[in-house]
DNA sequence: CTGCCATTTTACCGGC
DNA sequence: GCCGGTAAAATGGCAG
């Protein structure tokens, strides 16, 4: 966390790992997770607010995941779905 | 998906799948998934039982959850000493 | 973990704990979600078998969850859906 | 769900639904998860080119791990000690 | 009605 | 490169 390691190859390189720069990837990775996390928090936030209109969340989740299927892959599931609920006497 | 379907078996075998087949397939899944349940609903009560006897099931399931990590844990140790060996060239 | 606490009380009760019993409880517990564990390997199993069958997997989990849904709920999720596809646009 | 949508939008408003409002909160979610999905890709070209350094990015998984442990694992802690200082009458 | 727990879904990682 | 299993996140249901 500190500036502790000043020594000529900062005590870092032990064993062959070069530390500072894996600290720099590590840290690197955690701030984009962070950023992650954050818009994760944003899309709930929304969400909320869109329960508070008055919208169905789940309903919402379902129209995301429709969008994000192709209308090819849509349909064919659709269709197979039909298929397989005629066949066991479920339509 | 075509008019292939030359059977007669009573209209089991809808667009070319196997419906009582797939119905069999799909009773036994509910089937294990009602003794699943139960199982949930006997734990449940275990858990109401012992809150009745004076214990605080938040206790319980904490203890319930450390000893289902102790292995995963230990594992966990011994991966990451035998990464570490591996990076600092004890292998 | 183990059997080592075999004086009069056992070493189990401290400070008012009822060590044996509560013991009992977590271990009631966990065989029981042992049981559970195995069910859910059996479902998965056949999945499995269903898949070598030509099934495809995800849509028998559809099946499913639709034949776990009230048909009422059903129907109304689904008048539900149409409603806000049309609002937006995606009929 | 009532009939409280007087406006005059050309059509937008279906079924009671502000179709308008609706796509704004889908549209506003869906460009949050494009921006998370990106940072995800960020996320593996920078290990990708930590793996082009010659860093074994098993490792480096692990290591972002562990950080992310860390304070889950402390507050664990706290947390069994609260309950176990409660259990034992020494809240 | 709020928070908790369980389930389900999704993304990741390793093996084939 | 695909598939399977595993681990994390999100969602839904339930109890208090």
């Amino acid at each position: 966390m500190s500036d502790e390691n000043q020594n000529s190859d900062g005590g870092n390189n032990v064993g062959g790992i070069a530390g500072d720069h894996l600290r720099s990837f590590i840290e690197r990775i955690e701030r984009l997770e962070e950023e992650k996390k954050a818009l994760s928090e944003d899309i709930k936030e929304i969400k909320n607010e869109a329960k508070g209109t008055g919208f169905d969340v789940k309903i919402i989740n379902k129209l995301l995941s429709l969008r994000k299927m192709e209308d090819h892959d849509r349909l064919e599931q659709e269709e197979i779905l039909e298929l397989y609920k005629r066949a066991i006497g479920m339509e």
